[in-house]
DNA sequence: CAGTGTGAAGGGGTTCACAGCG
DNA sequence: CGCTGTGAACCCCTTCACACTG
């Protein structure tokens, strides 16, 4: 169907998914068309890059015009597969797990939050929401039953490896993990990583590099002061 | 100090991350030695890779041998600033920042939770473990104060930007953002971005490629059974 | 003429291969 | 001899510049 090029830089499907989110305001605002210029702007890009990403995956603007908004992102949803809806199991009943089971703002996205599990017997029987929480040992039926194609794994690091594996064995075609540690999964089988750790850490690297600049730069100042 | 360039991939400032997380483990588990190539084995990497990152901060390994496991943590720990204790406020007292006030874990990485605060009056007050919520006109001087140098952005896009602009004004030093749109931060601020629907919505992306692959495949199959 | 679509150039990061050293 | 440290080759993504079209 779509994909002219099977070499997609994984980037520019991070920022599909920006531009839907961009058009998607656009069109509430009731705007009917924009520019790849326009659309950089209002992320953080070049009209350039826009365009070429937009490129992959069909000619979905007008020359001399621009882009049409609801049409465009009518594509980008259907490029995403989010015209489809996916369905999502939770792993994990912690605050994480919780959080996000609550969360119903990705339901507007086309994703569908059904069922949370744990690997604790003594949160299995609680309630979160309107979903409770199931054990472990139910989790291959629900897959499977459910058509769940999304696991989300929120609990501890020690546990992260196995319940991917139980979840894989399922049937799910892909895995949000927020335990700190890398999965090993099949080859080309999609997995994101929510590390705040990771973050947090670069974040204080880039910090000392600011600082370091800083006794630089009064380190020059003093000296030019003391000619 | 260190820096032998200033040309380091940000990629390798978050693999610097997970090194130190690797060798945390193996410090724990009694090992004294690694080789880039365990490292390697024990994140998804390559051996060329853990000693490329490695020699933009200096040359911590011994030839033949390979690298002290707890002198290397203590170097890459110090590169990304976490001997000195990084001081952070949440701002957003919803489920998302609720969670992070009440999660200990960065603690052992020297990062301290000192204030939470929310743009919404009802919640000021509130009680989020040990901590109250505070109001926004408070936090100037408590940035001030406590010396925090991390902001948390934790609140509804709608606020995003003007608690960001706050927080900057204020003198924090870099930003972890939750909400889903892109801060404008005045030129080499660091910021971080943890932004669920991009991962969920890339993940969406694959899955399809994945269908469609097995399309193919049944395609290609049911025609050669046809013959 | 305005703005898209795209080949070509450029730049940044990863991989390779080996020199260097304990 | 083993494993690190590193210049060079390679590859992929981004940027540039312009041909093309409504």
């Amino acid at each position: 169907m779509f994909l002219k090029a099977n070499k997609i830089p994984e980037a520019t499907i991070t920022r599909l998914s920006v531009y839907s989110r961009v058009l998607q305001i656009l069109e509430k605002n009731g705007t009917l068309r924009v520019s790849s210029e326009e659309i950089a702007q209002l992320m953080d890009g070049t009209a350039a890059q826009v365009r070429k990403d937009l490129a992959y995956f069909g000619e979905f603007g007008t020359r001399g015009i621009g882009y049409d908004v609801s049409g465009l992102n009518k594509n980008l949803m259907k490029v995403l597969g989010l015209n489809k809806g996916r369905n999502v199991a939770i792993v994990g009943a912690g605050r994480v797990g919780r959080s996000l089971a609550l969360y119903s703002g990705f339901e507007k996205r086309g994703f569908r939050n059904l069922g949370i599990f744990d690997v604790e017997h003594s949160r299995v029987g609680g309630q979160v929401g309107e979903l409770t929480v199931m054990s472990m040992n139910e989790i291959d039926d629900f897959v499977k039953e459910h058509n769940v194609q999304m696991g989300v794994v929120a609990v501890p690091a020690f546990y992260a490896q196995e319940v991917a594996n139980c979840l894989i064995k399922a049937g799910v075609r892909s895995l949000l993990n927020f335990a700190p540690v890398s999965l090993v999964v099949p080859l080309g089988f999609p997995v994101r990583y929510v590390d705040l750790s990771i973050l947090m850490e670069t974040l204080s690297f880039y910090m000392g590099i600011e600082e370091q600049k800083e006794i630089e730069r009064a380190n020059r100042a003093t000296k030019r002061s003391a000619i």
